[in-house]
DNA sequence: ACTGGCACTCTGTCGCCGGGAGTGCCAGGC
DNA sequence: GCCTGGCACTCCCGGCGACAGAGTGCCAGT
């Protein structure tokens, strides 16, 4: 069965009101907020309609009705019309984001703007390694068999290892690896440099080769195989607002999902380009987080992507103006980004 | 009047029960569970004396006892033995902290350890800045009127900053600049270095002058003005462990804390050498903490400070396991820094 | 196909009551 | 003088029943 016009309306009414007041919906308060045009009673055969197809349900006989997440996942897809941001909105994140200085700043600024403006948790992904490519390479002697590798990639990020060298090196032994690795590295992205750090080795006099193979594998270990993703959270209280309502009671399996980096990664990680991905409720994968909605979006210079941001929150939230305010943010940090 | 012996016992005794079930505790139960040697009605007669004094209070009427933020107090100053850590657990802070790769892996490692252990919420510092030393410092061309300055300190820490020049300048002027500043600064205390910055300036060829205080001035504002301590937090899901019953109904006020970074750092950051620090309820001067109990303590190779760690729980707290585990794991950092 | 009316069901709240735990006080004993 | 047993009192907590309110499903009528 196919639902016409006016059940959608109704759902669309229900979602809503839903939102809004955190209770369940009657169909005599839903004809009097909204311009249904029909009365009490007809409404009340829509909803029957409706909770038979599984788009809402009945908290206990003779409550108003509730949203399923089969519900909300329709009104997502085809109810709600994008709800621009309001200028206010725009030059709030304009101001928040301009003063940057850093990469690290960059995200702490977005994160905490993103929990501010949709008052729920904020995730932002430093931008990945993977997708980056390699600005520079440098060796910092620490003692004469230890060097400190600080890799610099263009998305601004910067991560540093301890070499435990073979024998002792001098100053111009650093040097001259220095050298012969940037020209090899500089600019690769890091995806493609593994080949090239192995043909570092091998291009190596014999007389060298123990010092650049330790080099080496801290370099492909730094690069690739822990091409370790960062994090920034904010908005954790966020979730304490309109009670224990939402999340069944306790927000413990919540907060215990957002300890963990891992799955926050595989929540707003997932980089189709300028998609935005929701996530309702049970199509979760993480058990603890099945009461729960996910909004995420990829964001970089450009049309490129080089990492995911996004926000959680009760299932019960409103889903267009989360959307937009997720896609303008990342917008935003993508133009930020361009410009270094 | 002062208390005697007994009295104190049974303060002690009412604190470790308490700690232990959450519920208050009254004589009967009292007499039981601990060998006092004495009856009922003259434990009750003690308590009523220690109500008096302010160290115990009741939920209600004919409820049991609960320890006052100052029974707390005094059970921590005066009643309270360390409680040496079990051989499991040393080994647990050891094989948790022996793979670290880098800085961040540290830190990252040594917070979640510290939640896991006393099963609350854990900070820790970053090595602070203003404690630590130059080792190096890197300038890295981004384009010709661009050049990213990267910090490295002897602490581990990297910090990096773009520096937008005031007119192109080649790789060997970068060369030059980057042997000079290093020349300058490498080794001394972050907070030596405003002085040496200026006299690089003052020291300068005009020609270059321009450039160079331009590079001073980012210098000046990562070295020293903007000297930001950053710090990691782990263990929020403990907050919900024992029901919402600690924290007097909501966690909002304590979640919200735990976002302002200038908060923790307050609590965790002051920096008494060796000595570990508990605030209890009251004592604490956030408003949003009043219901939590921070344990701290200072952190760093050898005696000397480098940053704080510490947890942050409900006033009814394990306190001389918590404060054992706190100053073991500071221990154990201190020593892994050391070593670098 | 929609509407008004009506009976029904369920929730949430209030007041009430009794059991239980714990206290404060008092008189008596060592 | 300190400790103890006894006793009356207070208060919380859980269960119970009544009740008002909200919302529904259904049916007959337009």
């Amino acid at each position: 069965m196919s639902l016409d016009d006016r059940k959608l309306e109704v759902l669309r009414a229900i979602v809503e009101d839903y939102v809004e007041t955190q209770e369940p919906v009657g169909s005599k308060a839903l004809v009097e907020r909204h311009q249904l045009g029909v009365s009490p009673a007809t409404v009340r055969n829509d909803m029957a309609v409706l909770e038979e197809e599984g788009y809402i349900r009945q908290p206990h006989t003779s409550a108003g009705r509730v949203p399923t997440d089969a519900g909300y996942r329709l009104f997502v897809d085809r109810l709600s019309k994008v709800k621009p941001l309001s200028p206010a909105e725009r030059r709030a994140i304009e101001r928040f984001l301009i003063g940057a200085v850093d990469l690290d700043d960059v995200v702490h600024r977005t994160v905490r703007l993103l929990a501010q403006l949709t008052r729920q948790v904020a995730v932002v992904q430093y931008p990945s390694l993977a997708r980056s490519s390699v600005r520079h390479l440098e060796l910092v002697p620490i003692s004469t068999t230890r060097i400190m590798l600080v890799m610099i990639a263009d998305t601004g990020r910067v991560e540093q290892r301890l070499v435990e060298l073979p024998g002792p090196a001098t100053a111009d032994d650093v040097m001259e690896l220095r050298r012969k690795v940037n020209e090899k590295l500089a600019g690769q992205r890091l995806s493609d440099t593994p080949p090239l750090v192995q043909s570092l080795v091998d291009e190596c006099p014999p007389g060298r080769r123990g010092t650049m193979a330790c080099l080496a594998s801290v370099l492909l270990e730094t690069l690739v195989e822990r091409s370790e993703e960062r994090l920034m959270l904010a908005g954790t209280a966020n979730l304490t607002r309109g009670g224990v309502l939402d999340f069944q009671g306790t927000l413990r399996p919540v907060l215990e999902a957002l300890e963990e980096e891992v799955i926050l990664l595989k929540l707003i990680g997932d980089l189709e380009p300028s998609k935005t991905r929701v996530r309702i409720g049970d199509e979760n994968e993480f058990d603890n987080l099945r009461s729960t909605s996910v909004v995420s979006t990829g964001y970089g210079p450009g049309a490129t992507i080089v990492g995911g941001l996004g926000v959680l929150g009760p299932t019960r939230m409103d889903y267009p103006g989360t959307i937009a305010t997720v896609r303008a943010v990342a917008r935003y940090v993508g133009d930020l980004l361009a410009q270094n």
